[in-house]
DNA sequence: AAATTCTCCTGAAGGC
DNA sequence: TGCCTTCAGGAGAATT
């Protein structure tokens, strides 16, 4: 599922192809996604030109001269940059055309979002009361102390809260509290700064570590036959319930937070 | 304000 | 082979 490391590589692995591009054409087969898709998208976007290809937490920013589309790849979505014309296949949702390529959207579950706004883009409604990034300066372990304080939520529900930082999903979280050794059941408030500090630097860690290995895993986004190719990252607990842990040997447990699956070593976080 | 639950959707995996 | 159930989950919306 696209987590932060997935979309950042698709936004500089489609950037390079689609910057500058006008667009010709708009293909909607499917306009039930997350929200419904504009039946006036086409006639908005055909004659623009993408100035930029941009990523602010999990969305992806593509803005013209008149304003900027969103797209949210939610839990299964992709895209690639198709050359040859071929045919759409299944869940194929979703094609932006220029005069050499087609952006094509690709969602089978559905849970993601196309969306176009001519407003300020910080001002939408969907970015406006976002957490910082996690990979930016001001991110860290001061911010996250200061921001728990008697905050009884769980650890782990907290950093997967966008609204205190953004882009750190269900897999990532289980991974940097590991890195960390913190019980992700622990109460937010109840963690103390040097923990902190060493949470926001695992979860920094982590992120870039995926980042780069995307960097090359997905290192084609043109004509990448069939499937996206989210990278499989060497996981220290995520998946890994009843398998021994990789630092004491011990079964990793699994809970539920959320009704996420939550996977832990008992032993080596508290 | 903060915490919790609900909701959308399809594909994979397991049981029989 | 096939049909059923269960699980996976991003994150906004709704509820407590």
């Amino acid at each position: 599922m696209p987590e932060l490391p997935e979309v950042e590589t698709t936004c500089r692995g489609i950037a390079q192809h689609i910057t500058q591009q006008t667009i010709t054409q708009v293909i909607v087969r499917q306009p039930r996604l997350r929200w419904p898709v504009a039946e006036t998208l086409p006639e908005i976007l055909i004659g623009q030109t993408v100035l930029s290809v941009q990523r602010r937490a999990k969305y992806l920013l593509m803005t013209t001269q008149n304003g900027t589309l969103l797209v949210h790849l939610g839990m299964s979505g992709s895209l690639r940059v198709v050359t040859d014309n071929q045919l759409a296949s299944k869940h194929d949702h979703i094609d932006i055309v220029f005069a050499d390529s087609v952006l094509r959207f690709n969602d089978p579950r559905r849970f993601g979002a196309v969306l176009w706004t001519s407003e300020p883009i910080e001002e939408h409604t969907l970015l406006r009361n976002l957490g910082p990034e996690p990979l930016l300066d001001n991110f860290d372990g001061t911010y996250l102390y200061t921001l728990s304080r008697n905050r009884k939520v769980p650890v782990k529900l907290f950093i997967m809260d966008s609204h205190n930082v953004v882009g750190v999903g269900n897999i990532y979280a289980n991974e940097a509290l590991f890195m960390a050794g913190i019980d992700p059941k622990r109460h937010a408030g109840r963690i103390a700064l040097a923990r902190y500090e060493r949470l926001a630097e695992c979860i920094r860690t982590v992120l870039t570590d995926a980042i780069t290995q995307g960097g090359t895993t997905l290192r084609d986004f043109v004509n990448s036959d069939g499937k996206p190719g989210y990278f499989q990252q060497q996981l220290r607990v995520y998946g890994r319930s009843g398998l021994p842990c990789r630092n004491c040997e011990a079964s990793l447990s699994q809970v539920r937070l959320a009704n996420r699956s939550t996977v832990f070593c008992r032993f080596c976080q508290r």
